[in-house]
DNA sequence: CTATTTAGTCAGTTAATCTGACTAAATTGT
DNA sequence: ACAATTTAGTCAGATTAACTGACTAAATAG
């Protein structure tokens, strides 16, 4: 953060972070209005994360950067409302697996649809070539992320 | 967010949540370094869009959308450790100009270059023809994006 | 087969942000 | 000119998000 304002030429830190929320906004006002409508915007991380064929506890919270104990709680959140099923782990009996339920799928689904109704409206109107440049170079990023993490 | 996990392709917004999250980690780590270590992460937002002439309380709040009683808070914060002067507004009496200190200035000062350091690592693993096209395709989508909000 | 690590919970705390009610100054409409 | 409305900011209290510390029970390592 910290990476510009309108004096300065914008930096990398604000190029990226301007569309991100941008989507984050349209995500959320886009699945409001599909009518999921009791979620908060620290759920979605639970969301970013989980894998589908269930991941623990410990393993969402490690990937969101964030405590189990507040892991814990997002995650009983969306279990109360049907998002999530917990089931134990037959390979540990201390662990459970926590997975998507039909209607955190639904959600699931609806999320991204709303993104690529966006990531369509952009494209149409900067080009998709220039869209597939962007995605091409973010994901050559990323790949360096992934690989100084593993280094670590 | 919620727009992937490893078992889809990644979609965009996971595409600039990726790099936006390492930045933000890689800036906090580095200002600590540099010995800033009284700041926490919700205080960026103000350096994020205060101007080099000063901002308005209610001007910052909206800019970092959130209330101005959030904005104020975090002002106050930041005042009382010199990093922000309030001037009055000699225009309203109303009003006070929030600004950045010498010390503020420093720390604005200090996060670029560890900006500037991440930009220039990844650019010469990736080429800079590539980092240049990602910064030109997201630039061309903040226009989008700041096109639409001035239509509302 | 004891010692340590790991998965998760419970309880309490701090940080981040919000809503509502308010004051005083500025602006608008007549 | 001045009443009505809007705007800038604060104060007080509530809610949400995330943390630390202490704990239990199961798994793993020596």
């Amino acid at each position: 953060m910290m990476e510009s304002n309108q004096e300065y030429p914008r930096m990398l830190g604000a190029m990226l972070r301007i569309p991100f929320q941008a989507i984050v906004a349209k995500i959320d006002a886009g699945l409001r209005a599909k009518g999921f409508t009791d979620l908060r915007p620290a759920h979605f991380v639970v969301f970013q994360h989980i894998h589908p064929e269930g991941s623990r506890i410990t393993e969402l919270a490690e990937r969101a950067q964030m405590t189990k104990q507040s892991m814990s709680e997002l995650v009983n959140y969306l279990e109360a409302r049907g998002y999530l099923e917990r089931q134990p782990d037959p390979k540990d009996r201390r662990a459970s697996i926590v997975r998507l339920s039909n209607k955190g799928e639904a959600l699931n689904h609806a999320a991204r649809e709303v993104l690529q109704d966006i990531e369509n409206e952009w494209s149409s109107q900067i080009g998709w070539t220039q869209m597939n440049a962007i995605k091409e170079g973010l994901n050559a990023i990323i790949k360096l992320i992934e690989e100084e993490n593993t280094r670590k």
